[in-house]
DNA sequence: GACGCGCCTTGACTTAGATCAATTGTTGAA
DNA sequence: TTCAACAATTGATCTAAGTCAAGGCGCGTC
């Protein structure tokens, strides 16, 4: 049970079990045997202290990172320099997935907070996949997911207001501290007000006077980072029901 | 050379090899056996005239489906039933990848042309993928791709006006009708204004709008769908020079 | 414990794009 | 040929969010 991925497992199947993203985890449902297979080439951890970047855009790729602990951000800047974050990520999110097709890495990933990952040589995870198929298919589930979830982005930039976007971002963030153990309702923000506006495409402005209109309306308590959802059925009435940002294609009508 | 996909080939490899989208079609790069391999499976093809659902939300998943020749969009309806278009697809481009991960569908496909689809069943995919590295290979590229394309899609939705959303769409359009032998410069829109706005969110007269706008810039010519670009440097620069929704990460200062 | 620095909040004003509405051109059916 | 349905354009307003600006608060440092 010292293998790094054994070490990393108890977390993992907590997180797997907890939370209905099966998909979520890479070694989730594998025999014991498989696990060792795929242990193996999982040679190396790595701690990324907070405000230290995992790895930038055109930087080679060579591997995916799974979150130990610890919380990512990953964006682009466009050519005004305008940042546009892609996601945040935390344990037992898998970084680097739009990076297989260029080679190399089309975002930067920077650590929110002292983190800790796995690094998880590409190469030698598709060799492993050839022979374990419920690994393959775990591995096809995750990118799907990611691509269900990217929709799901697309759905809340172009068509929700203000308070809709940061009342679905906060269900969102409530859902993955829940599957993860932590509290769904009280918990601390790990980035800052313009971070948040550079994820939901608002100005951070915007997202302030939001948190206090959100405030006003009873439906949560915010001092500076920390936060208290007092009414989770209002934010989700708000956000249009079911999470958008989470499970973007299932809740249709 | 009568099997389906010994048939849908030449059309594959024209796109692939001109454009620098390698990644794009599942073949490219593979041996004369695995393609026989591969063509195994793929043992459908079906029509789908304009206007009809090739699938719908919540439906089973159960196959991929490789455009062969038409225009389909895929989309879906938030709870008061706004539509956002996730994407527009054109020969070789392959669609459904996000249901892998939910098991059934999480958007709609509906052609906007008379279009004929590849029906690539999933599991036997995956069986084969397996035993084809290079197609392994090919296919993660493809999804992955999907992703860094999703996260320019995010990039527009999220920093670019009304003015940059349509330029860069334009480039985009024209790029992938041009890497299909197709002029790049005088095509027909297949969508509306509507459709276009759906998928830049924004507003159909906005989209008309800026289309005028474009147009007295001197930009491009507009009649209906008829487009004319007539200074495509100029639409570059608008859209911040690289084609945010073609190459998302790699535009970069 | 005073100082400076980020981060956040709030107010006043501006604006890009939405909304509402009228008009035209196009297509296709009666 | 007319009429209805639809798609697109254009104009006149409205508004959500952006911009600019002025504090305030918590925190680490000297």
């Amino acid at each position: 049970m010292s293998t790094p991925l054994a070490r990393l497992l108890p977390a993992l199947k907590t997180i797997c079990s907890q939370c209905s993203l099966r998909e979520l985890c890479l070694p989730m449902g594998l025999e014991n045997e498989d696990i060792k297979r795929l242990d193996t080439i999982i040679d190396r951890r790595q701690r990324v202290t907070a405000g230290q970047h995992l790895y930038r855009v055109r930087d080679q790729f060579e591997a995916l990172y799974a979150v130990r602990n610890g919380f990512f951000k990953t964006y682009e800047l466009n050519n005004d320099g305008h940042e546009q974050i892609n996601g945040f990520h935390m344990t037992g999110e898998i970084m680097g997935l739009d990076a297989i097709s260029a080679d190399n890495h089309t975002c930067n990933a920077i650590a929110l907070e002292d983190c800790e990952v796995c690094i998880i040589p590409f190469h030698r995870l598709e060799q492993v996949l050839g022979d374990i198929p419920s690994l393959m298919r775990q591995f096809h589930r995750m990118m799907s997911r990611e691509i269900a979830t990217d929709h799901g982005m697309m759905m809340l930039l172009g068509t929700m207001t203000a308070e809709e976007k940061l009342a679905a971002f906060l269900i969102n963030l409530s859902q993955r501290l829940g599957a993860r153990g932590l509290s769904p309702s009280v918990f601390r923000l790990s980035m800052s007000r313009e971070e948040i506006g550079s994820y939901l495409g608002l100005k951070l402005e915007t997202v302030s006077r939001t948190f206090s209109k959100l405030q006003d309306e009873g439906l949560l308590r915010v001092d500076r980072r920390n936060l208290v959802i007092s009414d989770l059925a209002g934010l989700q009435r708000l956000a249009g029901c079911a999470t958008p940002a989470s499970r973007p294609g299932s809740n249709r009508t």
